[in-house]
DNA sequence: CATGAATGAGAGTTCATTCAT
DNA sequence: GATGAATGAACTCTCATTCAT
């Protein structure tokens, strides 16, 4: 089986040069720098070898896509051995903000950018979001139950949240933040976290 | 002088029947999708005659972008004549989300595009954007004033109200509520200006 | 009948306006660079106003051209009363190569370009040739006359003489002469006029 | 090895065919007639073609015109071997005009034409132009030593018989000697090579 | 007389995709 | 498995010219 193994192995790994020149040229310039060519030039291949791996260019953010699903939700199960509720969900809130500031990309993939072949993408996104979100409702309950979010409903809870970190992430990855100095970018997103907190 | 008006007056009406037709293909596929050739079919004239009303594409971009912040400044300013300070700021966030809502393509424009020929922009941003800012500030400051944001820095505070809104807004134009049904939107976005107040 | 003749005189002025107009631009990267449109924002009329004056592009260019072979003709006249006729061969030398000095692109026109139109073109090329040509013979055979151009031919003369100063012309309109120092042009120019004397 | 030779052979074939339409073209009308679409046209392929060929159009220009350079100077070299000094000057005024004869595109290209692009283009003109004006003084210097061009500056006779040669070059290639019967053409240019021969 | 609005044609260039080798 | 050649469609932009007003 060695064989088959090893051709596997070549098939995926020429799968991820792929993909990571893509994620490379998207951020240059957002979707239009993510050329075939390009991508074709950055792992000195040819354009056509492209095509063995991926159906079509729409193929491959779609695959990026779920790749960075993937992730984040694993850096999101990181957090959950937590004890405290209320530490728990401010790290949640930094796992969704630091994801967006270690990978911009897949950030910007996932959550800001209209991308073209909507309809195929959605299904996983369905199904990848609620896990997601569910596991945010899942946190605010247990801190609700260690009695905060008094009064609140856990759904108006959940997506304050999340539009509060999605916020932050998305000034940042958009690079809507000329408006405060680069140094002070940290603080203040600390400061915030430390911020919402006061309405739990 | 009845004629010189007349022209005039349907400059303008070409003007703005091109930047409509600009935006409305904006709101397809985001820029790509807005070509000199999609906005002539629209308005049902040859290309070229773009070029009599607009130097070039780039400055059919920044007038959709300029018109955008002069209406969001419009309403951000209508509403500061409301005298409680904590209903003043929920009025401000709720002007900024139904901005969104009711202008998404200028949202969208505004506060999330990447938008090719940055160096004209930003300038303009530059200021629009500071002038929005302090704004923001001001009324935070007032309400401190008046009791609220008690051991809140004002930045920290103006960045998290911002961050907040913004992530509402965002998640709205750019269509990843899917999570939350339709009708369960509205009562959530209120639901979320609510909840934040607690941490006033 | 003065109505007529101020009508008349307005009307040559304008047709003087855009010629001017157009040869000033061809100066600058030869036809392309004489559009319709920036020969009326240089005589701050519209595009439409040129068609009243002329019929198409076309016949711009053959009236710069008639133009040319004009002033061109009147200054060969003008040394035609030099008594030696050694002298007024040299003159006559000196006289073409300073027309293509003092009106480039009068020059490049009726020499070097090649114009649309040619057929039209052609009839009133040869005219005009002739008649400069005849000047050349003629002077050419009083030089014969006066002892000079001993065993040539007249049409050999007049057609190496017509080359040598041609050749000079065109290498300067043309920006060929990189080859020499600026400061040197002019000595070589009246040491070539010199050398081709040894040959009469 | 055969299949990476034939490939290299078919690319050149290829630019050779592309190289060749565009001198085609250009003998029509000049630089505007030479366009990417036409040059497609001609080949029996896709605009896009080309591109695989060359950069852009610019450099077909500069390719067309180095080969002429290329070409010019080699026949140059072919009548250096000729001992007696009159007779290798008046050889190398033939070539010249030959060449303009033979290859009237490469000419106009090389002595004439306006090129857009200049910037590049001159670097390599520099060094040709130089090369080639330094055979020239050579040949000169030489027919001094053997008793011609008495009191006469190297640097002048060289500009002169340049001149003379371009001159008849010019008129020819931009199709100037209407004033000449055809049949006329090639006698009136011997002859004036003949002629020229009295001043050195 | 003069204009400004409009157009169709055409320019150079880039792209995703296909396919024979 | 990989390539390079090829294409057709699309892009932004400019032009000469026409014509109703």
């Amino acid at each position: 089986m060695g064989i088959k193994e090893r051709k596997d192995r070549q098939k995926t790994e020429m799968r991820e040069a792929i993909l990571s020149a893509a994620l490379k040229l998207f951020s240059g310039d957002g979707f239009d720098n993510v050329t075939m060519r390009r991508i074709a030039e950055n792992i000195e291949y040819s354009v056509g070898t492209i095509y063995l791996y991926f159906k079509d260019r729409n193929e491959i953010f779609f695959e990026l896509h779920k790749l960075g699903f993937e992730e984040f939700y694993k850096r999101q199960l990181a957090i959950q051995d937590v004890k405290d509720p209320l530490k728990r969900l401010t790290e949640h809130g930094l796992v969704y903000i630091q994801f967006a500031i270690d990978y911009p990309l897949y950030y910007d993939l996932m959550f800001i950018s209209r991308i073209p072949g909507k309809t195929i993408k959605s299904q996983h996104d369905w199904k990848s979001g609620h896990r997601t979100y569910d596991l945010l409702k899942l946190n605010i309950s247990q801190a609700k139950g260690a009695g905060y979010f008094k009064n609140v409903d856990i759904e108006v809870a959940a997506f304050s949240l999340w539009s509060f970190v999605h916020g932050i992430a998305s000034l940042y990855v958009r690079d809507r933040m000329m408006i405060v100095p680069p140094e002070a970018v940290k603080p203040l997103v600390t400061g915030a976290l430390k911020f919402i907190e006061r309405a739990y």
